[in-house]
DNA sequence: CTCCTTTGTCTTTTT
DNA sequence: GACAAAGGAG
């Protein structure tokens, strides 16, 4: 009898079987490991008898979250929804929501951006009269973020570093700073975690609560969790002990976040009795690449050992490419592009991976030159757009009045007449009265006090009394659209009539647009929800798989993506590896490096491309790159250098770790030909489009459609009860009628 | 109070 | 080279 679990490998079924007590996968680049955790919930469900809502498995991003979702209900479909699937982050922000009250913080508090952490520091130097000259507002905070990262409080931070000097304004600023947020109501990224932690231990029944629901914990990307977060997930397993963690150490590319790469190291050390399991074999790169990847990795003396390998064949070689100049690095990148879509390929099948964001103008040009479509991922974000900032501030403020940030924000947005001098009054006002700058503003004295300019910040105020009252009876986009309309916003940037201003309106037009969809996605829409699905995306979770463009963005975001068509760019030392981690007295900087170049190489499918110039344009300055030291560690006889001095010979002394046999890749190659793979496999299926099938669970219905997803046909069924259901055909178990 | 010019800083990576 | 902060003129 057949079953879903037939399509995995014997390493994969063991790390699905394997369901009871503390399970640490580790799963190289490409090695399935998506598929297990997915395959793996649906077993723990339907064969295992679990309960949906008991199982809790955390991603990194929200489209990793996504598409495990989308993957679990294709197996299960049946309260797949019940499941916690999500990031960490938007976990904590679940169970806050309705607890955080017991740490003095209101329910609906908001949640600060980077920018907003730094416009919160900079009130704080102004109050301590910090000087801008000694200290860097972000440096202070990345001192206070890996404070949180270590789940040490202010006070504790005070005692740990007391005889430290230079860390006397550090302890200042980052017990005000806690003090302000609080003021605010408002939590930064870090605190999410933090906080919720906090209310573990000091709730046993909060705890007690959750420990009992989520009886399975699986977490993924592992090798990225910094101390809470492995606090947070510990103190949830605690009880029951089933905890599956898959990562890999050799991608493990967030230690200046905070991320405890000895939580996978130590992983055994501090669950004894952890099973283990090694996912080796790699399912979407060539041989080539991988041997590329393995060389290189080797270098490093903090891992775990593991070799990929694959019996998908040798493949191409890498292409490698030196330039002089980086605009024709751009240029050589582009026009490679141009002929592989040439050959009848497609746009999205590329990816060009940079190390620095700044690194995607000179691309974005070429390819705008050579009329490629592509998109940006990362940099400046959709966001943190200085008119969608207006306009959240005005959606904060509405929502949540203590939001001083949000208010001094906008209170001369667009201008009103109210300056600094006024600002300041009112912040006086408030600090004396212990109240919130808005409380403040609202309050005739104050008013009094400002003197000349009171009836502007008199109007304002009623401004947002009207808008809070209509928030009762109207939803988020209406609310979005009155606030534009009346504040004149729009008006103003159309009476502008320039480039910018027209981007800044359509801007707004997709953030009213992000607002319709949140109003109809929603199960409960409201301010309040909008506002927190606003905080918690990344860039990254807006890529489009239908859509057809080239994807540039740095090789951190790359992270758990791959693509046929890989174009690795600006390969120099001190770009690649970054000219910090080379001066950098920690030798396992470097390190770091090297295993975000693993993860770069590890992208790519079938093709990889590897470039740099000699010279290029950096903060202004020339700067003479060159080749990065990475590049050395790959074996000479797996590039193609584009200059034909490789004999042929070479090609037979290639670096082959594996057993796979030449015949073995032979028929393998062939079978990733996509014709071929459809007609094998289309005739194993007793259905097609239009059929009407029975399942076991759902009842009778019609076949949408066939498509062909990695080993297996994703049927597309409408229920007659039910509705449209999406299912992988070796588990729906279809029977034609 | 606002607008314009000058000066300084930054660049590693982000939920 | 870009952008924010600071300073000066209206």
């Amino acid at each position: 009898m057949s079953s879903i679990y037939d399509t995995l490998n014997d390493m994969q079924k063991e790390a699905v079987f394997h369901t009871e007590g503390p399970l640490l996968i580790l799963a190289g680049a490409g090695s399935g490991k998506t598929r297990v955790l997915t395959h793996r919930v649906a077993y723990l469900i339907e064969e295992k008898g679990v309960q949906p809502w008991n199982i809790m498995a955390i991603t990194f991003t929200n489209k990793a979250a996504g598409e495990m979702k989308e993957r679990v209900q294709n197996l299960v479909g049946f309260g797949s929804d019940q499941i916690w699937v999500s990031t960490f982050h938007s976990s904590c922000v679940r169970i806050l929501r309705r607890y955080i009250d017991r740490l003095g913080y209101e329910n609906h508090f908001t949640i600060y951006d980077t920018d907003d952490q730094k416009s919160l520091m900079k009130d704080v130097f102004k109050r301590l009269n910090v000087d801008t000259k000694v200290y860097k507002e972000r440096n202070i905070l990345a001192q206070i973020s890996k404070a949180k990262n270590d789940f040490i409080s202010p006070e504790q931070y005070a005692i740990d570093n007391q005889g430290d000097f230079s860390k006397k304004k550090v302890i200042e600023c980052y017990k005000l700073y806690q003090e302000q947020l609080k003021n605010n109501n408002a939590l930064d990224f870090d605190d999410l975690l933090v906080k919720t932690v906090e209310l573990f231990e000091n709730n046993k029944d909060v705890l007690e609560y959750y420990r009992e629901r989520f009886k399975y914990i699986m977490v993924d990307e592992y090798q990225d969790t910094n101390t809470v977060q492995f606090k947070f997930i510990s103190m949830l397993a605690k009880e029951h002990r089933n905890l599956c963690v898959v990562g890999d150490d050799d991608q493990s590319i967030y230690k200046f976040r905070g991320a405890n790469i000895k939580n996978i190291l130590n992983f055994e050390s501090v669950f004894t009795d952890a099973h283990v399991i090694k996912l080796e074999q790699n399912y979407r790169s060539t041989q080539n690449i991988l041997n590329a990847a393995n060389e290189m990795i080797k270098n490093n003396t903090e891992r775990k050992s593991k070799t990929l390998w694959t019996d998908r064949g040798d493949g191409e070689k890498i292409t490698f490419k030196m330039v002089d100049f980086a605009q024709q690095e751009a240029e050589y990148v582009a026009e490679s592009i141009k002929k592989y879509v040439e050959n009848g390929k497609t746009f999205k099948e590329c990816a060009c991976l940079y190390r620095t964001n700044a690194q995607s103008r000179l691309l974005e040009e070429a390819l705008m030159r050579k009329n490629i479509p592509y998109k940006i991922v990362g940099g400046i974000n959709f966001y943190q757009r200085k008119e969608i900032k207006d306009i959240l501030a005005y959606l904060k403020t509405v929502n949540n009045g203590v939001d001083d940030l949000a208010v001094r924000r906008i209170i001369n947005v667009p201008k009103r007449g109210i300056g600094a001098a006024s600002i300041d009054k009112i912040q006086e006002y408030a600090d004396s009265r212990g109240i919130s700058f808005y409380d403040a503003a609202r309050d005739e004295k104050c008013l009094e006090y400002i003197g000349r300019s009171s009836a502007k910040v008199k109007s304002f105020v009623d401004l947002i009394q009207v808008l809070r009252t209509k928030n009762e009876f109207i939803n988020v986009r209406e609310l979005i659209d009155e606030i534009t309309d009346v504040t004149g916003y729009v008006r103003e940037l159309e009476a502008e009539n320039t480039d910018e201003s027209k981007e800044r309106i359509a801007n707004i037009e997709e953030l009213l647009t992000k607002a319709v969809d949140y109003q109809l996605k929603a199960e409960k829409p409201s301010l309040n929800g909008f506002l927190e699905e606003v905080a918690l995306v990344a860039d990254i979770d807006s890529l489009d798989p239908e859509s057809d463009y080239v994807v540039l963005m740095t090789v951190h975001s790359s992270k758990g993506l791959e693509f046929p068509n890989v174009y690795l760019c600006g390969m120099e030392d001190g770009l690649f590896p970054s000219y910090m981690s080379i001066s950098s007295d920690d030798p396992l900087d470097i390190e770091e490096e090297r295993r975000l170049c693993y993860v770069a190489i590890t992208r790519a499918m079938d093709n990889l491309h590897i470039s740099c110039a000699k010279q290029r344009m950096v903060r202004g300055e020339i700067q003479y790159g060159k080749m990065s030291r990475f590049l050395k560690e790959i074996p000479l006889e797996l590039l193609d250098t584009g200059m034909k001095k490789a004999e042929p010979t070479e090609k037979r002394r290639v670096t082959r770790p594996t057993q796979a046999s030449s015949a073995r890749q032979i028929i393998n190659s062939k079978a990733f030909e996509p014709r071929q793979f459809k007609v094998t496999k289309l005739t194993g299926l007793e259905y097609g489009e239009g059929d009407r099938v029975k399942h076991i669970k759902f009842g009778e219905g019609t076949v949408v459609s066939v498509a062909e997803g990695g080993r297996d046909f994703e049927v597309t069924v409408n229920f007659d009860k039910v509705g449209v259901k999406k299912m992988f055909a070796s588990f729906a178990k279809l029977k034609k009628i």
